[in-house]
DNA sequence: CAAATATATGTAGTTAACTACATATATTGC
DNA sequence: GCAATATATGTAGTTAACTACATATATTTG
């Protein structure tokens, strides 16, 4: 979206803008796995990487950790399942719980990851400590946001 | 996706977290227009507000210029001429070209839209100007970017 | 000036998220 | 301790973007 419209419908364009650029980003990043030869879908590395952390986890925990919700993990993990990635278990203290996690197939991908994370970090550091700095200010924005909302602070324009 | 992740995995979690950011600021901008007793559709707002500036586009343009690819713009059009908010003609000088526009009963939406707009740009203002400016950090990384993309600052890491 | 290429629009089918609903098990509180 | 409520998982269907392909018209080039 170019700048005229930015000038005029900064909320949408901001958010058109940062989902760009989070698109941009994403893609950027398998690429980068793919220079080191590691083939795989990027929409795994949520699940798998929080799964490699945590080693095992329910599939409600795993959905609010990645920020997904519930049946959107369900149909990741089916696709890793088949992948052999990842298994599951019963929890037995909580019959309801499904217990998840990698398989050794799933460990090694991961271990095979984990060396690209270092350079990904340090060319996301490289990128984003320009003069605003990218990640605190989507801190900042998260924390002012939390103070007192989007839509308290246009209602205080409004009954003006 | 919580801190830990974050720290891992900068990239998908810059990714993750602009896209939240988004979601959240665009679902902000559906309650004002509602508060305003304005009831449209957030995602007809690029189309909408690209013909409101410029008066008429054709279909790959307009999709140009608000960052889409041309067969979702095609479906919201259908989608807003349904609604009777747009019309479209032949352009005479070049018939491939459909040229899109807003009927009076768009330009009336967007005309009652329109003072939504300031507020909008304050409380955006408000919550975006903190000490590392958002939009003004979106603005530098978007140029560190373009002189150097991810991918080759990642190599240059890997080559060592 | 006709053949090859490029551009504009449109259709079909895919994808990856979502919400709403259904069911099973656990927990809480009268 | 059982009825009501809450939680965990799963399924079905929706949505809004996408890519790949098809066709029509314009432009370029040998």
């Amino acid at each position: 979206m170019e700048q005229n419209v930015i000038d005029a419908s900064g909320l949408l364009a901001i958010s058109t803008r940062l989902q760009r650029l989070s698109d941009q980003i994403r893609k950027d990043g398998l690429l980068i796995y793919k220079a080191f030869g590691i083939d795989f879908q990027p929409k795994w590395f949520p699940v798998l990487y929080t799964l490699y952390k945590k080693s095992t986890m329910n599939v409600v925990s795993l959905s609010d950790e990645i920020g997904y919700a519930h049946p959107s993990t369900i149909s990741l993990l089916k696709e890793l399942e088949k992948e052999k990635l990842i298994r599951s278990k019963k929890d037995k203290a909580d019959t309801r719980k499904r217990l998840v996690e990698l398989t050794e197939k799933g460990t090694a991908l991961l271990s095979t990851m984990e060396p690209v994370w270092d350079v990904i970090i340090k060319a996301t550091a490289e990128i984003t400590n320009t003069q605003n700095n990218l990640m605190k200010a989507i801190n900042e924005v998260e924390a002012s946001l939390k103070e007192k909302s989007f839509l308290e602070r246009a209602e205080a324009y409004i009954n003006k």
